[in-house]
DNA sequence: TCAATTACATACATCGACGAATGTTAGAGG
DNA sequence: CCTCTAACATTCGTCGATGTATGTAATTGA
């Protein structure tokens, strides 16, 4: 075929990061080929050697185009509230609704969480990932102190603890919702398991000790 | 080389088992060759296609050796006991432990999760992954209904519904530890954060009310 | 003791993926 | 109108991995 005008250009590009998607999605990243994802894009390899270095470039600008919810997460958390607690809940609930309604973000997840291998071409993801998870657990505790400023939270809540649980929770609900999406809706119930879990930022109750 | 008595054999292939953990650790499911682990196990090729049908055989029987966690906490929880809570508090605390001191589990886990991509062959690990998730949350919802019995938490306790954010918090937690091992020390922290998980079991309390 | 089998090692055939090199066409610029 | 270059398509060489086929020495059972 011929060459394409800028705009094109840019249009095949997107077409070529939606194949990506697609086809990692079912078969995993080393499972697929380039002439996958080609072929899924109509187009030709040469068409990912023009856009893209190789394939691990190519899967690094795909999982560049949906941020990671726990990037979403830390960003929306940090803004100052009058109720820091409600504003936590409010994007926790957020995060878990998006991820099952955007079928982007839901897609690329999977593949991050369960198509691909976290090794060798793979240790920048790993190391974005990890960067990712250290922020985001910094802005929950953030949002965790100013609600023990507030008084909504009782001082002696070991900040870091909590936040990491908090983190651990909603990773857990997602990591199961994407690997069993059909076992139920995440969408409606999202409101539902995060009030359940809310308990846990009042730290270790009297359960505990009443068991022994 | 020559033949082994049977008692070689065995040990043959409990050292290519040994291998495996060890090349897949490093270097992911498909990043591996067979020739690595041959190599990793002072054989060659030949002995593993002679214990195992091929590389995924190898996977699945390596998988084998170590049972999942959530496996285990659906083994040790249902049977029965005057105290249900405390004993799902052990139970977890305890996967947790184990999970971070048992090396052999530790490395399979870390395998399963985050260097091996559940498509194509790998369909058998992940049904058999769903199927230990279903078992595991049944058997934590079955611990909650004795407790509720007892009168450890209250009647109007969602039970699917907690089992299964109990359930997601551990493997949360479980998640990411094998993703940062050396952020904290899991062995040493495992009681704490259970203790802190278990206000969850009460059901959702008046804090998300005060927050409006 | 001797054949049959075990427990591997070695050699081979096949196949597919990557990346690079080259070919091709239509717009942009002068 | 002409050239140059962007945006691909096509072709090719290479290499590594899998699976199979064959070789072989020790062991076991009769």
């Amino acid at each position: 075929m011929a060459r394409k005008i800028r705009e094109d250009s840019l249009k095949t590009r997107a077409q070529l990061l939606d194949a990506a998607e697609e086809v990692f999605f079912h078969k995993g990243f080393s499972g697929s080929t380039l002439e996958d994802v080609a072929r899924a894009a109509s187009v030709t390899r040469g068409a990912i050697y023009w856009h893209f270095r190789n394939k691990t470039d190519l899967f690094m600008a795909m999982v560049e185009r949906v941020r990671l919810p726990i990037e979403a997460l830390a960003e929306a958390a940090c803004c100052e509230g009058k109720n820091p607690l409600e504003q936590l809940r409010e994007v926790s609930i957020r995060i878990l609704r998006e991820t099952a309604t955007n079928p982007r973000r839901r897609r690329v997840l999977t593949v991050i969480f369960q198509r691909c291998e976290l090794v060798g071409e793979m240790t920048e993801l790993e190391m974005r990932q990890r960067a990712a998870c250290v922020d985001c657990i910094g802005r929950i505790e953030q949002s965790l102190a100013r609600a023990v400023e507030v008084g909504q939270l009782p001082p002696t809540l070991p900040l870091k603890q909590t936040a990491f649980v908090w983190h651990a929770f909603l990773m857990g609900v997602i990591n199961h919702w994407l690997f069993s999406p059909e076992a139920f809706d995440l969408a409606a119930n999202a409101a539902r398991l995060v009030d359940q879990a809310m308990p846990m930022l009042q730290g270790a109750g009297g359960l505990t000790q009443q068991a022994a």
